[in-house]
DNA sequence: TTGAAAGCGCTAACAA
DNA sequence: TTGTTAGCGCTTTCAA
């Protein structure tokens, strides 16, 4: 690795200061249009490139937003990275992502509070898996951060989120319409604290229609599809066994939807399902997946909107922003035993 | 955004010298113990974090590697970014991630270019799609740099690659062994050189078979997945559709699969097909996808041991490092109409 | 073991 | 319009 060209030498061959040179490639300032040719010329023969460093220890701002996620291969986080990317360019400014690979503040994290300050402008992180030691480094932090779906417990960071718990309440509502009253939950891990809040709406709306919250058709998953397969299978073998499943989110649910089909039954004929994300897979599994879907653009863009209004020294608009999920309605959900007859054998009749 | 707490606060602090803070916070050099406790106390007590900015810029080393991607939601993208992040960390460096929602070179990517310098330590690029332009600075470009299964074009920069013409080969190799003669290819766009490659060994694979390559067995998609669903309903409308096709990629040979089903027929008893990358929806198609995959752990290790070499300042090891693909049979291809009756009879028994 | 000075590459503020 | 000075926060000399 040679030595990098820099402004000074760019100065020295066009002749002129090194301010001049800076203002010539910066475009900031005066600048007559023959010394600013001189310079470019000079540059371009040195193949000179800015050192962003020098450039950002001056400036205070580096335009550059990093996003924090635990893991990347998740197709939910994987869309909001992809919309915040998105949003941050009409702001001009760039994104990098950081994939911590495991929970936040378990010594890998480490590094990473090191460098909060200086290298960007602000920092999102998107369904953050943290100890609470790590949050509270975070909100003593001055730099600028914004959360997405985070919930798992109060904070002061602004935090941009979905709906959860009347999501997932008129998921289980819609269940209990078609007729269901025994209806199971898949459970996922507690960290960002969203299965904990799509529990609480699948209780609320179990309450709401009188039904006695039965606790074992509680079933726990890690949100991912393996142990759906797990849960499904679970609460199939309980002697009274449920007509409708909801999981905490679609891997589960698809899980479930395996295990199911493992006992010959038939879905939503037998058994109806719901998940919680609306992931690709939802829409082409066999049937279609009925499952609820945070508006991932819309609060991509709530979240740059809200982070670059600290980085800019504005007020924050509000501390917490919170998104209605979108219910979407395929073919997992069917009518349940507790359904007037005629559409029983519609259903029946369809299978 | 208060102003930063930096070393000379901490120094001024625990009364020492901003260099006996400098000393005692990094380790490095001497410092009692005493003095040490009592400048890392003081830090503590200040909410101290130092600003890598400015350590950087002295040390020369960063310590991060940056990897640049043109889609981040491509699962094979996506699987290589997750490889090398683990393997990063066996160097005690940090990896961001760039997603340039886009090509290279069309402006958009020029801000990039402008970072080069001071940011990182070293560059990935993983299946990077550039104009000549951009691959042009990059090689002239003193970062150290290697490139992930590009293959559109010789460059003068270290690249690690997955052997297309081989797999692909390997795949017709054995539709033709079951039996198959009219087999179909779907291509991919070229900006990788990926897809020429994997038609490279199609036709190789053809003509060591004494076979005659059919130009109209060859359909036009862009790696997506409704291309694939296109190109799969065009060869099956010709006069004398194949009876396997081999896709420049999974997400067509799904595409593919779905034109197939469209038309009533069966896989693979009507028609055999296979992909290359062996995604995970591969894995759970209905029937498995027979495929070929490339070695991402190995070639994400290659990838940052190169790096870090010239990173370090060692010669580079090679220029070029292949790694052979492997070959994934799962239920997809199946015995042709030049398959040895007995075969034939077993397919369609299993049907 | 500690401290003072110098400087990394760049730009904001002032002066010419 | 251009140049000079100073300084961002840190670490690498060198000296005490």
């Amino acid at each position: 690795m040679k030595k990098a060209v820099t402004l000074v030498d760019v100065a020295k061959k066009a002749g002129v200061s090194v301010m001049t040179a800076s203002r010539a490639m910066s475009g900031e300032g005066y600048a007559s249009e023959e010394t600013k040719a001189k310079v470019h010329a000079a540059a371009q023969e040195l193949g000179y490139a800015p050192n962003a460093l020098a450039r950002m220890m001056k400036g205070g701002r580096t335009n550059v937003i990093g996003v924090v996620v635990n893991d990347l291969s998740s197709v939910v986080v994987n869309s909001f990275v992809t919309a915040l990317s998105e949003e941050v360019r009409k702001y001009e400014m760039d994104l990098f992502i950081y994939n911590s690979l495991g929970d936040l503040g378990d010594g890998k994290g480490r590094r990473l509070s090191q460098m909060l300050h200086g290298l960007w402008d602000g920092l999102v992180f998107v369904l953050p898996r943290m100890s609470d030691d790590y949050l509270k480094t975070l909100e003593q932090s001055d730099s600028p951060i914004v959360l997405i779906n985070y919930c798992r417990q109060e904070t002061s960071l602004p935090v941009v989120r979905g709906d959860n718990v009347n999501g997932a309440r008129d998921g289980v509502a819609h269940l209990i319409e078609l007729g269901h009253r025994r209806i199971g939950f898949v459970r996922g891990t507690a960290y960002t604290g969203q299965s904990a809040e799509r529990e609480r709406g699948y209780r609320a709306a179990l309450e709401a229609a009188g039904i006695d919250v039965d606790e074992t058709l509680i079933a726990q998953g890690d949100f991912n599809e393996p142990s759906g397969v797990v849960a499904g299978r679970a609460l199939l073998e309980l002697a009274e066994p449920p007509t409708a499943i909801f999981a905490a989110n679609d891997a589960m649910a698809l899980g479930c939807m395996s295990a199911i089909r493992e006992k010959g039954l038939r879905i939503p004929q037998d058994i109806s399902i719901i998940g919680f994300d609306d992931m690709p897979a939802a829409a082409v599994s066999q049937p279609g997946l009925t499952t609820m879907r945070h508006p991932v653009a819309a609060m991509a863009q709530a979240a740059v909107q809200e982070l670059m209004r600290r980085i800019q020294n504005q007020p924050g608009r509000r501390q917490r922003i919170e998104f209605p999920s979108e219910f979407v309605v395929r073919d997992s959900a069917g009518p349940g035993p507790g359904a007037p007859a005629t559409k029983r054998g519609k259903a029946r009749k369809q299978a």
